[in-house]
RNA sequence: CGGGGCGUAGCUCAGCCUGGUAGAGCGCACGGUUCGGGACCGUGAGGCCGGAGGUUCAAAUCCUCUCGCCCCGACCA
């Protein structure tokens, strides 16, 4: 492709709503373009990597005997509605109407669509297994996109499905789909690692997460050094915290009075003991209208998801000042679990288990109860892990005693064991060899095209622009004429460019008539791989100039030798 | 959803406080000199100052309302 003929236009400044770097440089290096809010278009040059990226997953995918297919990105409300997540999933969800009124959404993900499908064509498990994949535009109502292509509103997903007769069947699927994400991960060159997840709104009993490591990440991740448990902290479990060491046994219950102070750190400070010698009891309210009251070490938070699925509720959200004030009878700032009524469910985390002579609100204005002791002075009937773990818990696996380390990642695929979710809700079933009707065990596979190829440039780039791994490269050499006016230089790049071709090269030729300088500056930018330059000087002495762009290794090449030296770079 | 910021030339921004002829750099066009790391000189094109109301003799500038974009928060008892 010579430049001259193709749409790539790059910019030296920065975008003034790009925070993060593979953002910057993707619209830099006229890769994307923003049309809205999170949606964009996908410009020639960044097209051509997706698609690199889009090949590599078909052949991964097709090597373990999934089938590709196309499903609609719109579907009607009824198959949301036949699986319950009409309703539950939210504003995420884009919602339209049609001329005639009738309700659809904009699809966020296909479990209906494909269950609707499967339970037309497959009646007897003679038919199963089969995994069934797309690589489509998805929607979803960001509340707050960012980062261009790493959350966006609309994005490019391959969703695949897979559909077994038991549990051991989807097993097998879950693992090849794993293995195949590894596959995929790998040859791109991405650094990334694996780990335990929530299954959010998509539901199911397993979830695995793909996550290249990355600073700006979005997603927080706990990892143990030592036996390589590793989750994502909307997941992730910690072993028993050691409890804060106090001086002595503690006294009676006693009421202490602590005008105005209606945080943990306050009354922590006041009472001279450490924050984590304090419980913390927190309101929480839901959808469903059916308060509970969490207790959790005072310096620790409350994982929510942790407690939606504990509580079965999409929403749980801190009560309002006035139930709060119903319910314990007191301001915000001094809820205690001691008093509280009867009707109110209360939930301790396990954090609080150890606790001896803690503080914690009275439950009335302005005082708060110390030297508090479990089973003396009040009984709690639940126990949950509801903690938010963090860097410097212990390791939540029996024996391990490992501290969990921090670290950021970008989740770039994430696997489902669905198991009967959506095949019972919507009936779709087989009968099994003795003739028994049951429903199909599915699982679900997501992989964020446009936010893997962000997370590649996000792993690889330099001050001057993107290294482009060579499986994504939009192109794989890049072809310099420096001056392509002078008549010898524009004959010789003429022929390389025509010789790199008949060698099933993808080779970008630039032979826009620039100076040398901007040509540098952006094949620096690009990225592209391998670059060859066709110089009035060096041409005189019957060489060109061969270099990479990750090292800058520049090396002269004899012309007559630089298509096969190319070769030989790209075959490593 | 809450808080904050920003909408002025294709891009990055100044001008607004203190109302009075719309600006810079980059980019773009043309001419000339340059030509291996984003050249230089000259000439030029390009803007309903996001939109709608209002105040005023006069609004990019002050007021109100809207729309869009961005950031932060939604970790709290």
């Amino acid at each position: 492709m010579r430049w001259s003929q193709y749409y790539l236009f790059t910019t030296r400044e920065v975008p003034a709503d790009a925070e993060v770097v593979s953002h910057q440089l993707m619209v830099r290096a006229g890769m994307i373009r923003k049309v809205a809010a999170g949606i964009y278009s996908y410009l020639p040059f960044g097209w051509r990597s997706i698609a690199k990226l889009m090949a590599i997953v078909r052949r991964e995918l097709d090597a373990k005997g999934a089938c590709e297919l196309v499903m609609p990105a719109i579907s009607p409300a009824e198959l949301w509605q036949e699986s319950g997540r009409w309703s539950k999933y939210g504003k995420e969800l884009l919602r339209i109407k049609d001329r005639h009124g009738r309700d659809f959404v904009f699809g966020p993900t296909h479990e209906e669509v494909v269950t609707d499908i499967v339970r037309h064509d497959v009646k007897s498990y003679r038919q199963l297994p089969f995994n069934l994949y797309q690589i489509q535009t998805k929607f979803r109502d960001e509340i707050r996109p960012r980062f261009g292509l790493m959350r966006g509103r609309e994005f490019l997903m391959k969703d695949a499905y897979s559909f077994d007769a038991d549990d051991a069947g989807l097993d097998v699927a879950y693992r090849a789909m794993h293995d195949a994400y590894c596959a995929i991960f790998a040859a791109c060159g991405l650094e990334y690692t694996v780990v335990e997840a929530d299954t959010g709104a998509i539901g199911g009993s397993a979830s695995h997460e793909f996550m290249v490591l990355a600073e700006t990440g979005e997603s927080e991740v706990v990892r143990c050094p030592g036996c390589g448990y590793s989750a994502n902290v909307e997941k992730a479990s910690s072993g028993a915290l050691p409890p804060p060491e106090r001086d002595g046994e503690p006294g009676p219950m006693r009421e202490v009075a602590t005008p105005g102070m209606t945080t943990v750190d306050e009354v922590a400070e006041f009472l001279g003991v450490p924050t984590a010698a304090m419980v913390k009891t927190l309101i929480y309210d839901n959808e469903k209208e059916e308060p509970v009251a969490v207790l959790v070490r005072g310096d620790r938070a409350v994982n929510e998801i942790k407690l939606a699925n504990l509580l079965d509720v999409q929403y749980p959200v801190l009560a309002s000042d006035e139930k709060v004030a119903a319910l314990t009878g007191a301001p915000v700032g001094f809820a205690g679990p001691v008093g509280l009524p009867p009707g109110l469910r209360v939930i301790a985390d396990e954090s609080v288990r150890d606790l001896a002579g803690f503080a914690c609100g009275a439950n009335k204005a302005d005082a708060h109860l110390v030297d508090v002791v479990w089973g003396r002075d009040v009984e709690v009937g639940e126990w949950a892990d509801l903690l938010l773990a963090r860097g410097g818990d212990p390791c939540p696996s029996d024996g391990c005693g490992g501290i969990l380390e921090p670290f950021r990642g970008i989740e770039v695929g994430h696997i489902f064991k669905l198991g009967d979710k959506y095949s019972r809700a919507m009936g779709c079933t087989f009968l099994d060899e003795n003739g028994r009707e049951q429903p199909m065990i599915m699982g679900c596979y997501g992989l964020g095209i446009g936010r893997t190829v962000a997370a590649a440039i996000e792993q690889n780039h330099d001050d001057d622009g993107i290294i482009w791994p060579l499986p994504l490269a939009p192109f794989s050499v890049l072809l310099i004429a420096l001056n392509p006016q002078e008549e010898s230089v524009r004959r010789a790049a003429d022929e390389l460019y025509d010789a790199l071709r008949q060698h099933g090269v993808e080779v970008f030729y630039d032979d826009r008539p620039e100076r040398p300088g901007v040509k540098f500056k952006d094949a620096d930018l690009i990225g592209i791989p391998l670059r060859l330059v066709v110089g009035k000087k060096s041409l005189a002495e019957g060489k060109v100039e061969l270099s990479r762009r990750r090292d800058r290794q520049r090396q002269p090449v004899a012309v007559a030798d630089a298509v096969e030296r190319v070769m030989a770079l790209l075959g490593d």
